[in-house]
DNA sequence: CTCCGTGCAAACGATTTGCACTATG
DNA sequence: CATAGTGCAAATCGTTTGCACGGAG
């Protein structure tokens, strides 16, 4: 089962790529379907899982939320927004989880961790503050 | 717009705070199925998302497609079982992110994080042991 | 007696899949 | 050419919602 670079992989994975966002799936559609007007969801979304299971693009799976595939697909923490779900890579120095001490935390044994910070983005809070003048 | 103490909502409650576990709507549902056949997957949903907004329960939105329910509202970290999604609270102590650190990453403001641990529960590291055996 | 809560079915949004066709390697 | 990939529509999965009825306070 090897991988074909087809012509809607390679503008798939280079406008990701590009973006330097973390995009959904249907962002993703969006921006390709101009480039290429036929393209199907569904074909962004079979790519999308296959270049992520290639270990070439990252794959941010929050319950209840949409999927968002990551540019980076070295390991790193997130740190998103509240308002807009807006997100972003970060690497959380000397405050990330130290796997020593969880070697094996309630009989499991540990493989890793996912850590997101959850707070406010630039633009939001811009945002806020204008909604705040308003009502006074 | 003040709550009820109905029936169903009383053993919902009671049956989650009884598994001690983190179910999910569906598995809730199944069990309250056998005290209450009429009850419908609706209510159990409707009385989740009420009592987690209220506080009384807690509500988990991690990795992978279904939201679970905790019977613990308070804050806390998560291990997940990479095998069967089963998952456990957790203190992860000086291992946590100092939030100090964090007042304005990326020029957000920092509200909260959530730390998931992932691993393999000790039923699970069981049974791939019995795999290996059994291909000797 | 007021309305919050319920059961049911239908609606919904995100994602996946079956199929016949296309095009890469 | 063999077979991975595509477009399309329909299916699926988890969850939510509109509605008429029922029951808690």
């Amino acid at each position: 089962m090897q991988l074909r670079m087809t012509n809607q992989r390679e503008i798939i994975l280079r406008e990701l790529l590009e973006s330097k966002q973390h995009l959904t799936a249907d962002q993703l559609y969006d921006i390709v379907k101009q480039l290429m007007p036929r393209i199907s969801l569904a074909t962004v979304y079979r790519n999308l899982e296959i270049l992520s299971e290639a270990g070439i693009i990252g794959k941010l799976e929050i319950s209840g939320r949409q999927k968002r595939f990551d540019y980076d697909p070295n390991d790193h923490d997130h740190i998103y927004c509240a308002v807009c779900h807006r997100v972003d890579n970060l690497n959380v120095e000397g405050a990330g989880v130290q796997k020593e001490n969880l070697r094996s935390v309630k009989g499991y044994s540990v493989t890793g961790y996912r850590l997101e910070i959850i707070g406010i983005c630039p633009k939001c809070q811009a945002k806020e503050k204008n909604k705040e003048n308003d009502n006074e």
